[in-house]
DNA sequence: TTAGGTGCAAATCATTTGCAATCTC
DNA sequence: GAGATTGCAAATGATTTGCACCTAA
């Protein structure tokens, strides 16, 4: 991706920043492309990291008001990890199954249609409503379980 | 619960403590009922709160060095929480569901016979091997949806 | 022009750690 | 008595906040 051209996905979050009556800087602007570059779930230090090259004077501090004010408008959502600090979903910003390899570090989608009929039925024998969900299986991705057997 | 005897789940601890070499001190008794006696699954700060009335001295830190010790020796599953620190589970410290509900921060067991087969269905799909999960569901809990409606 | 945004540095909050004093085995 | 454990206080690490300066609209 070029420095010069927005994911469909950054127009469309920018979009939306304008219509909310918020600024468009070009901290901003780099921190939103590196979101959506990353096809991973990065955490805010990844994020830093991509955007310090390109925008050397852009602080920490500024990328962690920016994903507050990305969560606010339910752009991005954050998923908790303790070690290493979150990582953040742009991509896909609603809750949904998640692949952590505990060895890499990376987190990959999952599909999973049962989900859906799942939470139904628990949400019927136990009186809850269930408004949102976390579901995250921990192993070891395809990639390191080749790199495990040499 | 009184303070002279100890549940079958503290003396299972106790015993497992003894045999891998550790201390039985006055401290990490009242540490092991606190979290036994708790039918939520406390975070640490409860567990503080509910040795201090009754072994003032016993110091956070304390706690904190107990929790690590437990998980070690998978006596205790930690679930990680952001706001307001981790929660605990001593009597179930294998990974299952959750019912959490974000009103009164209660967090309850749930029951999903669904998710091994599940686990192993996306394992199939992905290449994962999944050696552990984390499934929580949010939402409103019977007690405080009541409350709510009056 | 002027609110909103940035960046520094200091403040928080949960958790960990170093270490001398104190206990359990 | 020896080595594990305690408890204080200081360190850590992620995140937040206060505030003077700056800048997008």
């Amino acid at each position: 991706m070029n420095v010069h051209s927005n994911s469909p996905r950054v127009e469309d979050i920018l979009q939306r920043l304008r219509r909310a009556g918020h600024r468009i800087t070009p901290q901003r602007l780099a921190i939103l492309r590196a979101f959506a570059d990353s096809h991973s779930h990065p955490s805010v230090d990844m994020v830093y990291a991509a955007v310090k090259p390109n925008f050397p004077t852009t602080s920490l501090a500024t990328v962690y008001k920016t994903v507050v004010l990305l969560k606010e408008l339910g752009e991005v959502m954050e998923i908790g990890f303790g070690e290493g600090g979150n990582r953040y979903d742009v991509r896909v910003p609603t809750p949904h199954p998640h692949l952590v390899c505990t060895r890499c570090r990376r987190i990959l989608d999952a599909e999973l249609d049962a989900l859906d009929h799942l939470t139904e039925t628990l949400a019927q024998s136990t009186g809850f409503r269930i408004l949102s969900h976390r579901v995250d299986f921990y192993g070891i991705c395809p990639e390191c379980r080749r790199k495990a057997a040499h």
